[in-house]
DNA sequence: AATGAATGAGTGTTCATTCAT
DNA sequence: CATGAATGAACACTCATTCAT
């Protein structure tokens, strides 16, 4: 009995993930405020009423969409900055795994992140400042990252406003990536993001 | 007579103009999607049918602000650009210059530019591929820029991908300075990054 | 003084005229339910304000225009019938002279005709009431003429019936006529129209 | 499940047309252009937006209901024709016949003509058009007949004409005969009809 | 769980009418 | 008288959400 319920509990788990993957292409290709519950249903292969059965709401999906994406970026940068902190390696070699680690999750979750950085602006404003916190986070966990730097001999700049450089340059450049449709050579890429970031920050 | 319409159309000008910065104001607060007519006419003080017979449609607006926004931004650029060309100055120098004459710009147009760069990507699909032609023209001058710098000694990169990076790096940095309410020193903010992107473009 | 008044009036009659016609072009048109204020200021060469100088509302236009069509038709059929009673001639004569009066009435304001017979219908119903009341005096002045040719005469029907008859005929063939651009000979058409007429009523 | 398919599709032809006979009846009082989609949704004892789950706008219903009496009036024309063809029976009875049938579709379908012919005119410029194409269908069966009768012995006449007024003179008369709400007998009614329109046409 | 018809508040837009100039 | 900007009620249509089956 116990079985059959968590049985049953799976398959709601997929179900409510196939309506999440579903509203994420349809974002994606009709923004947020364009896509209809019938746009997400259709797609998912079901009936508008029956998503009711699994979300309270529309922006519930959205709310789902983004913690995910939130926790998502939050663990992967500490993770990264884990190893960076923990391995007595060049830091243009941490930085280059570091920026691997992000090249991978943007190609991975490139839908939600394209909705989170550029459609998240034009929803609700409890979005935006949802939206603006979680950079803010990210900042942060960078900032470590550039007073970790500034032990290994940075110029000594405010840590404050590079982390935010860096951040704006990561993110802007990853977004482009992706809106690109990843045409550019990712070892390329990288390599360029990190050397100019790196001997911006670093050189005398 | 003709003087009489003249001061008509000078009127009518400045109602219209009255309309948009209304707009610029509440879509800035609600988002573009969340402001109702009746939300601008409230605030240029009113009435909503009024609004119609300066507007033909609420997306007018929204295009009237893009279209000009976009203007400045390119116009900006190549004036700027031109001084960059025509001075024998150190790069450094100009690249701050260069930096100032867009520091004065975003805070002019602060809430344009937030309404750009932050709800643009939820509207229509139109407004997206328009925003997207903007950035290419911005990054097509920037590029420019960055060639130059080549010329001057920066080590060879692929001038696309640091264009790109220095666009990024410019509009999410200044971004930033604006939504955070310009409460950082505008010096310090262009000193620094100025810093990073030159050091970082042209250390060896 | 009272010379001035008379003048003023007059230029106030013009222009209420000039309304009129100008309406009179823009029903036929447009429809009536499709016509703005504004689309018969612009035909008057006027202001939209202006037009409430000389008319309460858009609807006192349409009352003007179907008060003058109803007076006209019931003086026009009275006039002509004063004319068929007080002459003894032959009824298909007296028959063809009535019919080429109507001809020419039709001709005369076959805008307003086309707009009573076509549009008044698609209005408020206090206008097809009105409309049925002047087709019921039209048909209880053709309702004489049956009474008249039965004396000549004719077979002995319920001249209610045929009264109705005629008016639909009449109605109905003058209409098309207009709506034809007068492509048929007058002559023709009177010629035919009172042959089946007073055929279908007289001959035993 | 084909049946369950079937049953589904079944109810919903039959909402859709409780929201014909209902909106016919709210045109038939209100006029179209005064018939709001309130009114029709009132009368379907249901809601706005419902009005939509089977309409794509309160155009829809109109061109249904046009498109509907169109194919009606000329199936009906040309099987009576038909049956006026095949059959060698006397002038005179075969049109009362033909009335006769007329009749029955007339007051079958009352509402739905009374529209078609009162209100049509108001609308857009379009039904304009489309009333006098479907007129111009009836007369040119009309002609038909006049083309039989003068086969019979009828005076030598313009057929076009004749057949004009023929058409002119059966609508007119029942459109009249409707609105009265049938007072008059319908034998009566056919008789005169037939008399006057038959004589008038065949008599030396 | 699944369906999709039903609900109705909400929104952009129109346009007759008013009124300050 | 003339002008045309200003007013705001009214309406067609949308769509998230509910609910009977």
């Amino acid at each position: 009995m116990s079985l059959r319920v968590k049985k049953s509990e799976i398959i709601k788990k997929e179900k409510r993930n196939l309506f999440i993957i579903s509203s994420l292409s349809v974002f994606e290709e009709k923004g947020f405020n364009n896509t209809r519950i019938k746009d997400i249903t259709k797609k998912a292969g079901t009936s508008v009423g029956n998503f009711y059965n699994y979300f309270k709401s529309k922006e519930e999906v959205i709310e789902v969409l983004i913690s995910g994406l939130a926790e998502l970026m939050i663990s992967k940068f500490r993770e990264l900055f884990v190893y960076f902190k923990e391995n007595r390696i060049p830091p243009i070699s941490a930085v280059k795994y570091l920026f691997r680690g992000y090249a991978k999750m943007f190609k991975a979750k490139s839908e939600t992140f394209l909705i989170f950085f550029e459609q998240m602006g034009g929803m609700d404003k409890k979005y935006r400042i949802k939206r603006n916190e979680i950079l803010d986070k990210f900042t942060y966990e960078v900032e470590k990252i550039i007073v970790k730097l500034i032990e290994f001999g940075a110029r000594d700049q405010n840590p404050k406003i590079t982390a935010r450089i860096w951040t704006s340059t990561v993110l802007g450049v990853f977004i482009w990536w992706i809106r690109s449709d990843f045409e550019l050579e990712e070892e390329e890429l990288i390599e360029n993001l990190t050397d100019v970031l790196v001997k911006g920050t670093m050189s005398k």
